[in-house]
DNA sequence: GCCCTCCTGACCAAGAAGGTCAAGAAAGTC
DNA sequence: GACTTTCTTGACCTTCTTGGTCAGGAGGGC
């Protein structure tokens, strides 16, 4: 249950890509501004070019941007293209598996698991995340000094 | 973003430790009822020892049974005791971590993200898993049929 | 003394995480 | 057409994690 610095990454360069005003945008400014290895963050991508959500050109003048408006690329988008499925369990959908005796009811646990992080990652979009105004449901979670409590 | 099948595992075994009845319970008898292979299973159960929430006796009559009361005991204390604090972000706490540049509420987003996993598996004991009877918070979230649906 | 059950460390294969390197392919400029 | 720029892609690398197995030891119960 953590995220990995693959997904952050990934929402951080796109979070750029939606901020950035017009015209594409190089892999080298991204890095210096987001602080992620070249190399790396072109691999990354590469992938949320596969995945739709970015597109580039090279060459001079070349570079990256988004394939769509910011407003409709959510951070649960951007962690798919490069994580994958999201609250799996032991790599495999939490309602494809079945549980036995007293653990009977933990699926309906991890089906919880799974929409509550939901309910975050999909209704934050990458315009959000720029303008800092997240949606009021996201911005109580964020807000009670109860979660920024380590434990 | 995903469980493992340690942690799924210890819930599972855990589970089986609240229902019991009374008296220590073999491991060889939790690896049966919940299809865990048994060496597996004690390397588990001894983290789960470590942490406080389990107890042990060897020998003849020996077994596992819970340290505590299962109804204080949570989903969230038993993945933690195997798979360390819930929700980093690149092996680091979302609070520790600094944003720059049009990242900078991606970490509000994490922190949201924690605390919207914490407000489920903080609040289901074992009690609550054997019994069925979820809080109603959870119920409701795994309740609607968005939730159940594979994305 | 003997059996039972937990306890513990060593080991292991496969895969993921987090990168780096280097060659190529397109786009633009002169 | 040559040259530069920037993306594209595959290969490679090291370390850690995952999901186990094996084998011996230690302590309880009878």
């Amino acid at each position: 249950m953590r995220v990995s610095a693959k997904a952050d990454y990934a929402v951080r360069a796109a979070a750029e890509l939606a901020a950035a005003e017009q015209g594409p945008v190089k892999g080298e400014r991204l890095a210096e501004a987001q602080d992620i290895p070249l190399q790396f963050l072109e691999h990354i991508l590469l992938e949320l070019k596969h995945a739709g959500i970015v597109r580039a050109r090279r060459g001079a003048k070349g570079g990256y941007w988004l394939a769509r408006p910011a407003d409709t690329i959510t951070v649960a988008d951007v962690v798919r293209a490069v994580e994958g499925p999201i609250a799996h369990v032991q790599s495999a959908p939490p309602e494809s598996i079945e549980y036995r005796g007293n653990a009977q009811h933990l699926q309906e646990v991890w089906i919880a698991v799974r929409a509550s992080l939901r309910a975050v990652v999909e209704h934050v979009t990458l315009a959000d995340l720029v303008s800092g105004d997240l949606p009021a449901a996201v911005e109580a979670l964020a807000s009670s000094p109860d979660a920024w409590a380590a434990r």
